[in-house]
DNA sequence: CGGATCTTTGAAGATGCTCAAATAGCGTGG
DNA sequence: CCACGCTATTTGAGCATCTTCAAAGATCCG
């Protein structure tokens, strides 16, 4: 066992309303206790998981920021989406009981090693818990339809548009500001996830600051046009 | 209730090893019984469900052949899956109540009406019917990914034959030909999947025809060289 | 038979990619 | 603290792929 670990508990956990306990009554927290088995920390740049290693858990993200890429043999890749804290993370590997795909910490990062047949287990007395399970593979599952629907019709504007609006969006929800974030991935990592090449990332970023909607210094990016952003993504008639 | 429902049993079933029923025990397929409270009929050309509507029940699909699709008010539309028999559809719709994308027949199928209510009720008690559950959606996260991968990282040719070989392939779990079958969707619907104009599509088959890959009379495709379209997905640097 | 839909093919154009080079930032160690 | 090397980023120019627009041909189904 990880000598980082240390034993914690989901019920005082300030990441109640966004992870796995979500919805859950006071009484049921307490059985949540038992899932979570240990905490384990992932410098930054060092692997969750990876493809072809046994599955035997998911992780909810306490701090620190995942990427989920695919790598194969023949040399292609693809960042298959970015996780931040209250995030599960894992979920690719219940069905073959192996994982399918790398998780890199972007950044150094906590998460809750939570024992996937404990889940499988308590579910089964806690309905709750087994229907919280169950949104979250369909969350992501939704979230996977939307970047194909990103992937197979929008062009480099509008994906990058999405992927901003989407990442603030969800900062926002952890507390953060709506119109300011800071990237913790690469052009190039942001360009995979996007079906784009480092370039056109860096161009189409440029080619924003021009028309003022963003301020960008390096990885802090500031939102100055949410609604023109949010136009892009809505209105592929009137953006040629 | 739809006056086309009949009343059936997962036991007797000859999906029984590729739907939802797959390696359960003869005890434990009987419980299931009780789970498909009605089939239903659905005409080449109506949806199953669309976006918006409430999700009470999974589907698994006993005859026909199905696509997804999200379409926005904005006019972009994506195909997000071709699904056949023995394939469980209506994931999408857990997370939120409501589905989230269209499911249309490409023909005349018929489905069986799986109440999710009682799915996770027996899941509660059948643990193999829990673990199947968590991986049939954790498959369809794993498929996603490869589409992702599909979408962001291949050409035009590599997207195609990929395509034709996970097509050819899900028909030969079902006991039919390997190297022969016939398309049930348009090539604007393969295209919208694929990331690709229609025209793109058809001027790619022709391609592959001209290169004695594949022959391709309308709808009917006839795999000739299996391992030529394997190449095409495996190794991107040749085939420039 | 005839209209509607689907498919194929051509030609021109746009978007994003490749290759290349310059610049900027970061972290380490002198 | 600064220099150095490394990585990441930006920008340009030419090019490949895919799209758009257009028209003709095929197929399906009532």
């Amino acid at each position: 066992m990880n000598p980082q670990a240390i034993k914690v508990a989901c019920s005082n956990c300030n990441l109640r309303e966004l992870c796995m306990p979500m919805g859950l009554t006071d009484q049921d927290l307490n059985r949540l206790d038992d899932l979570v088995a240990v905490r384990r920390k992932v410098k930054r740049g060092d692997t969750l998981f990876t493809n072809g290693e046994n599955f035997t858990s998911l992780y909810a993200i306490r701090t620190g920021f995942f990427k989920t890429c695919l790598a194969t043999e023949d040399g292609r890749d693809q960042v298959t989406g970015f996780q931040m804290a209250g995030e599960i993370i894992g979920l690719d590997g219940i069905v073959n009981d192996q994982h399918t795909c790398d998780a890199v910490a972007l950044e150094d990062a906590e998460v809750c090693v939570m024992p996937f047949d404990r889940i499988e287990e308590i579910s089964r007395e806690v309905t709750a818990l087994q229907h919280h399970v169950h949104k979250i593979m369909s969350r992501e599952i939704v979230r996977e339809h939307g970047v194909m629907l990103l992937l197979g019709s929008m062009r480099a504007e509008e994906r990058l548009a999405a992927f901003l609006l989407n990442l603030v969006q969800r900062l926002h929800a952890r507390g953060f500001s709506q119109s300011e974030l800071v990237l913790r991935m690469t052009r190039e990592e942001i360009g995979s996830y996007l079906g784009l090449k480092l370039e056109t990332v860096s161009r189409t970023f440029s080619k924003f600051v021009e028309e003022g909607m963003v301020e960008v210094k390096q990885r802090h990016v500031r939102i100055l046009d949410t609604e023109g952003l949010q136009r892009l993504v809505n209105n592929p008639a009137h953006c040629h």
